[in-house]
RNA sequence: GCCGAGGUAGCUCAGCGGUAGAGCAGCUGAUUCGUAAUCAGCAGGUCGUGGGUUCAAAUCCCAUCCUCGGCUCCA
């Protein structure tokens, strides 16, 4: 008996029916067979080992593939596991998935502290199991083994997870003398994981949610090739130099203070040049866009919450109401502004001609996060969103989440961003009673926003329960420096607020009708922006947002009167710079100057000073030569313009 | 909020029961210098905060605040 099988390329053969997957990669190469990890079966991943029983499509997977890969992080994690029970006898296991970046196990250490010796302790048992090259040995249980054999052991967690599971689909993995449930797929033995390392130590509540015990995280990573290890170390190093918050401390762009309160950002003064900036760009941006700015103040009637229903969601756990001390009304913190643009379109009868109205505030808000949660400037209790809200007719609701895509991807563009995920979050449909409003308006929003984003193109995911709690959103994610994930951009269609707060306008049929409401934020925050901005440039940022933009560095004393000069002359052209008269040589102001990563730096000397020149010196770049000092002006602004 | 790890000079960090240390930054002086650190001197800390143990606490214990890594949450 003989079956076919695709290979990627599309060429077929012909094997024995019951042919494993290494015998397969064999076939093709000696090479292919050492570094095959698992096999790819009409896009079902499965270990090597396993027979192949009918025709099919099929792809060796090795660790250039993803499959791969999770296959090979995903054997890690067991080799773990079997570390830690050979280690701490009588250890439970959570589960212990691959992950993006390496693996991770959840285990109950009975109590036991768990540090960072332990850690090293867990590393070198594993390396010494790797060694013996056990291989990952599948076998099908029945529901009652399967549960027998977890019993006798005492691992209630396991347990747990089998009662969830089909009889007749379970299946054990063991290597050496760990045995545990699993679906697989597996690498072939333990002995192709060469370079391990642990990485952190976390607590993880069990299947994540809050009301059960919490049991202790493990994250690790291991390759194939010790060069790999130490390469994906040395890039972990680097990643921490561009992180924001150490960027944001060294270039003077924000700090915190304990007395004013954590999660709430205090903006240095060249924080302060970059932020208006972005804000300058964003409000030109938005008035071409056809939006109105507006301001609203930072505190709100308690009613007004009530009304938006923002109160009965957020109130009891949010920063306590504010009470005046005679005539005790309630106010609140402003923890979004769309109730206070919705009293702003209710200033006046509107009419169908009047939309849509489009309502942009730079506002800031305040909200509760948990203490926990605070992240440097991208998780805070206070910060300024790039809000705007779009009153519009029911048939306008597309074209203007059309026309807020084209912003939000314009404001990316001019900033670089090119690696952002767009994100529909959705429903999660099991959870209903989470969110506000019939069904019927849940379901034509979430069919607006995919019809929008098709639209344009946007290559978007679908992700259920990340909807806000009056409707879905479409979320535009960054990574930071670290690969997590941020939500910057974010548009949202609101059938809920326009009705709570009865918003209405005569339609030409002079009828009363209900207009909705688009939610959108480009940026999301400004600090959130900025923090993954510094990110992502590392610090280095466009001229244009630069908070000093030119260094002048004059040669010695003999040229300071000469240096003022230039300095003077910059300043007239609106250039943001320094003029560093200390009494120093001018490598040591060059290296400070590099440092403090502006962009130019214009050295002058004698030369410079008898010919009205200046030397030009640009970051990271070096020696550009010398230009007339006028040139060099003209030729900048040109260069640090805005992106239009 | 939860689990774990930390808070020592402006910054980065050493010290981990016996009278507070280094480098950088700062100040003063010398130096007048051509593309990533000139030299010397000085000054700077109730060791996060509050309790406790001890003859003696930065060091050990408890509480509390903040920071970091995750978890949960995120209008």
């Amino acid at each position: 008996m003989t079956i076919t099988l695709t290979f990627p390329d599309g060429s077929k053969r012909e094997f024995k029916q019951g042919v494993t997957g290494v015998e397969v990669a064999q076939s093709i190469s000696e090479g292919l067979a050492r570094n095959a990890l698992a096999i790819e079966v009409d896009g079902e991943v499965r270990d090597l080992a396993r027979p192949i029983t009918a025709d099919a499509a099929i792809k060796i997977l090795t660790w250039n593939d993803r499959g791969g890969k999770a296959a090979f992080w995903h054997s890690s994690a067991h080799l773990m596991a079997e570390a830690l029970e050979a280690l701490y006898p009588g250890v439970k296991f959570g589960i212990g998935p691959p992950i993006e970046n390496g693996f991770y196990y959840d285990v109950d250490l009975n109590g036991r502290p768990f540090g960072e010796e332990d850690l090293a302790a867990v590393e070198k048992k594993m390396v010494e199991l790797a060694k013996k090259a056990s291989p990952f040995e599948r076998r099908n249980v029945s529901k009652a083994e399967a549960l027998e054999y977890f019993k006798a052991k005492g691992d209630p967690y396991k347990i747990e997870l089998i009662n969830d599971l089909e009889d007749g689909t379970i299946t054990f993995y063991q290597q050496g003398n760990f045995v545990d449930l699993c679906r697989g797929p597996h690498i072939p033995n333990t002995g192709f994981i060469k370079a391990i390392k642990l990485l952190n130590v976390a607590g993880a509540y069990w299947r994540g949610d809050e009301k059960n015990k919490m049991l202790t995280r493990i994250y690790g990573i291991t390759f194939p090739k010790n060069k790999e290890l130490e390469e994906y170390l040395r890039m972990l190093e680097e990643a921490k130099k561009r992180d924001h918050r150490k960027l944001g401390k060294e270039l003077e762009l924000f700090a915190f203070s304990d007395k004013v309160g954590q999660g709430l950002p205090l903006w240095l003064p060249k924080g302060t040049i970059l932020r208006e900036r972005l804000e300058q760009f964003m409000r030109r941006a938005q008035v071409r866009a056809g939006y109105e700015p507006v301001v609203t103040p930072h505190i709100g009637g308690k009613e007004l919450y009530v009304t938006s229903g923002h109160y009965e969601k957020y109130g009891k756990d949010s920063f306590q109401p504010i009470h005046t001390p005679d005539e005790n009304e309630e106010f609140l913190l402003k923890p979004m502004n769309c109730p206070h643009h919705c009293e702003i379109y209710k200033v006046k009868p509107r009419s169908y001609r009047d939309l849509p109205l489009r309502l942009a505030e730079f506002g800031t808000v305040y909200r509760y996060e948990q203490s926990g949660e605070l992240h440097g400037l991208t998780r805070v209790r206070g910060f300024t969103q790039d809000d705007a809200h779009i009153f519009c007719r029911p048939d306008q609701v597309k074209s203007e989440f059309v026309r807020v895509i084209d912003l939000v991807l314009h404001v990316f563009k001019s900033l670089g961003f090119e690696n952002y995920t767009a994100q529909v979050s959705l429903r999660d449909p099991n959870n209903k009673e989470k969110y506000m409003g019939e069904d019927e308006l849940w379901d034509r929003a979430e069919r607006e926003i995919q019809e929008a984003a098709d639209e344009r193109g946007l290559k978007t995911v679908a992700v259920k329960g990340e909807a806000a709690f009056y409707g879905p959103k479409l979320d535009f994610m960054v990574k930071d420096a670290l690969g997590r994930s941020w939500q910057l951009g974010t548009i949202q269609v609101d059938y809920q607020l326009p009705q709570r707060f009865e918003l209405e306008y005569i339609g030409a049929d002079n009828q009363r009708h209900r207009p909705v409401m688009i939610h959108r934020a480009p940026f999301g925050s400004l600090e959130r922006f900025v923090a993954v901005l510094i990110e992502h440039c590392a610090g280095n940022f466009p001229l244009w947002l630069s908070p000093d933009q030119v260094a002048v560095l004059p040669i010695s004393d003999r040229f300071n009167d000469y240096a003022q000069l230039v300095y003077d002359k910059l300043k007239e052209q609106d250039i943001r710079g320094l003029l560093d008269l200390r009494d120093e040589k001018i490598t040591r102001k060059i290296r400070d100057a590099e440092i403090k990563k502006i962009p130019y730096m214009l050295i002058v000397g004698e030369r410079e000073a008898s010919e009205q020149k200046v030397a030009v010196r640009r970051h990271g770049q070096g020696d550009q030569g010398s230009v007339r000092l006028d040139d060099f002006v003209k030729d900048f602004k040109e260069a640090c313009a805005p992106p239009a």
